[in-house]
RNA sequence: GGUUUGGUAGUUCAGUUGGUUAGAAUACCUGCCUGUCACGCAGGGGGUCGCGGGUUCGAGUCCCGUCCAGACCGCCA
């Protein structure tokens, strides 16, 4: 028997009892007469107590020879302590030890195993399993667990049924980059990894299963972030005679459930908004309402005033900054700097300092008096202390730079607090994006997509204008979830394949499983996916998904700790009847 | 593909205008220490300054190239 108990548990009441403990070395304090060890599991740390008095001098040298991160094994008599740390779950009791194996012994660990670990990225990701030892990451991924727990739970007693859909599929031109896997079997033929079950789970509701989900990984082929991993994990959900109205409800009962069970944060009803308001008020398809400085447009206030920087501009937009008046202004020129940098792209940013008297100072007083200078604090809701930012330019541009800017100046006044949950539906996604690379429109979402009802007509005529029954789940600025109500009919799935540039030839030979599926009694169905590693990241009140996940990739999609990817021997590569090529 | 920041002891970092033997903290090793728990004290070992080239009397420091890593933009139906 290698423990009687663990390492987390001993309080107390079990004064007296002999007991057998393994773990890990902790720590060591070695004060020559006594000599006390942290012992350390996935439960907790017990003191283990070592001394001249009470213990033989072979157990003493036994106790000051181990290192850290040595796995041993002791069996010992629990103790009260004489003095006592109450940071410690088992503070009150320690261990006398009396017979002390040691089961493994251990290099000593390129970085501390503590909280606070000295260890950077990098490090940590290269040695994971000793980075999995810290609490901070092994809770995580206990939190993880819990999430999940509660997802399949919650699903399966609203009679969601979990089916595994196939990794090995059929490569797509749409969309991201797929993953290639070479099959050996079909000479010169290649399967793709999922970059979604999207298709298998609308098959599955033409085969009836009425409400499907699944906790499945899917692959994109695509530069990473922060928050972007190449494999990562999907709660995939579809339903069966449903109308948009239901999916919503559906999956914000899941939400309003996860929330409550997991952070113990009660939220009524999500409030909704569509794209084109989310556009208008913050700039973005995915909004963070934890906090204000909404979009105050400002055109009828700026324009024919002789500032040509502003009339020639399609948009004149601008925010509040809650405080702001008091940046000097060198910091003010700072934030210039920052929002002409190349990844957010400004060209300029003029501002109004709104004084602590009432009355306002700008960066173009020339051109504009007071009583216009009212009217964009009106706009943009403004009060005194503040500092109203305008930006102008093309609409969608400076949306997406104002947007930019909303989200650090936030960052930096530090608005956006973790423990604060702030979900939104966004609703009535444009049904195509225009690509200014091949030169015609694309599905935003994906091509089985439905358009709102009534507006296929509108394809011809302005087909940047068709909203479709897709909507996206917020939470505190992140996309949690999207998804929509698909087409079930071949007809205008034809069709959307037509308006997407595909040839019949290419549809029938990429999709025409689907058509085929839906000659044969497809009924009306939708559904929902959410990103598990962002929802689980935000939810434990984080920005990385990577600490969340067990072994995740690093920014060039390698995993350090086992080196992949790697190149494969020619032998594997003749079995696949490839040969490379290679560019550099 | 692009912008940008970084790479110096096991680790996290500092290193001034180019100038003596490249430092700190922590980790590690040794000794001391009568209740430690971020133990304390004394001592010690530890460096291809990412790599290659250049400028210079002299390069961790400046220049060019390259590799690696991070953040962001593009991309992510």
């Amino acid at each position: 028997m290698f423990r009687s108990h663990t390492c987390g548990e001993l309080r107390n009441s079990h004064i007296n009892k002999e007991v057998t403990l393994s773990g890990w070395v902790q720590k060591t304090r070695d004060k020559g007469f006594m000599i006390w060890i942290d012992l350390r599991d996935r439960y907790g740390i017990t003191q283990l107590i070592f001394d001249e008095e009470r213990s033989s001098q072979s157990i003493m040298e036994q106790a000051k020879s181990l290192g850290r991160e040595f796995v041993i094994q002791v069996t010992g008599t629990v103790i009260k302590r004489t003095s006592k740390n109450p940071n410690l779950p088992t503070g009150d009791i320690e261990i006398l030890v009396t017979e002390l194996i040691v089961l493994n012994e251990a290099l000593t660990p390129p970085f501390t195993i503590e909280d606070d670990t000295d260890g950077g990225e990098e490090l940590r990701m290269k040695y994971r399993y000793l980075d999995i030892r810290r609490n901070p990451v092994k809770n995580n991924l206990i939190f993880r667990h819990k999430v999940i727990q509660h997802v399949r739970n919650y699903l399966s007693n609203e009679g969601f049924i979990e089916v595994e859909t196939p990794y090995l599929i059929k490569s797509t031109p749409e969309g991201a980059r797929d993953f290639i896997v070479p099959s050996r079997m079909n000479e010169g033929q290649f399967y793709a990894l999922p970059q979604s079950p999207q298709t298998f789970k609308q098959l599955l509701m033409i085969g009836g299963l009425d409400k499907y989900f699944q906790i499945v990984k899917c692959f994109r082929d695509e530069d990473l972030r922060a928050d972007r991993q190449p494999e990562f994990t999907q709660i995939d959900c579809e339903m069966a005679f449903v109308e948009q109205e239901d999916i919503l409800n559906a999956f914000e009962g899941l939400t309003r459930h996860l929330l409550k069970e997991v952070n113990g944060v009660e939220i009524d009803k999500f409030p909704r908004m569509t794209y084109d308001e989310a556009m208008q008020r913050y700039g973005n398809d995915k909004p963070d309402i934890r906090f204000g400085m909404e979009f105050g447009e400002l055109n009828p206030f700026t324009q024919h005033k002789d500032f040509n920087v502003f009339n020639q501009a399609e948009l004149v937009v601008g925010i509040a900054v809650p405080g702001g008046n008091s940046y000097s202004r060198k910091e003010i020129d700072k934030l210039i700097d920052w929002i002409k940098r190349p990844q957010v792209g400004a060209l300029g940013m003029i501002y109004v300092r709104c004084k602590e008297d009432g009355t306002y100072k700008s960066s173009i007083d020339k051109f504009y008096d007071q009583e216009d200078l009212v009217k964009w604090a009106e706009k943009t809701r403004a009060k005194s202390g503040d500092l109203i930012c305008v930006l102008s330019g093309e609409k969608n541009k400076v949306r997406a730079q104002l947007s930019a800017l909303r989200m650090e100046l936030a960052e930096r006044l530090d608005l956006r607090n973790p423990k604060e949950f702030a979900p939104l539906w966004v609703v009535d996604f444009p049904l195509l994006e225009w690509d200014e690379d091949t030169e015609r429109y694309h599905a935003m979402h994906h091509p089985f997509t439905s358009p709102k009802p009534g507006q296929i007509e509108l394809l011809k005529t302005s087909p940047g204008d068709v909203k479709a029954n897709a909507y996206d789940l917020v939470l505190n600025g992140n996309e949690i979830g999207g998804g929509s109500i698909r087409i079930h009919d071949k007809e205008t799935q034809a069709l959307m394949f037509d308006y997407l540039g595909f040839t019949k030839e290419e549809a029938k030979a990429q999709f025409g499983f689907l058509m085929n599926a839906f000659e044969y009694g497809a009924p009306p169905h939708g559904g929902l996916a959410f990103g598990l590693d962002r929802l689980v990241a935000i939810l434990g009140g984080q920005e990385t998904i990577r600490d969340f996940i067990a072994f995740p990739k690093n920014n060039s999609g390698r995993d350090i700790m086992i080196d992949a990817p790697s190149q494969i021997d020619n032998t594997q590569l003749e079995e696949l009847s490839l040969r490379l090529n290679l560019k550099s």
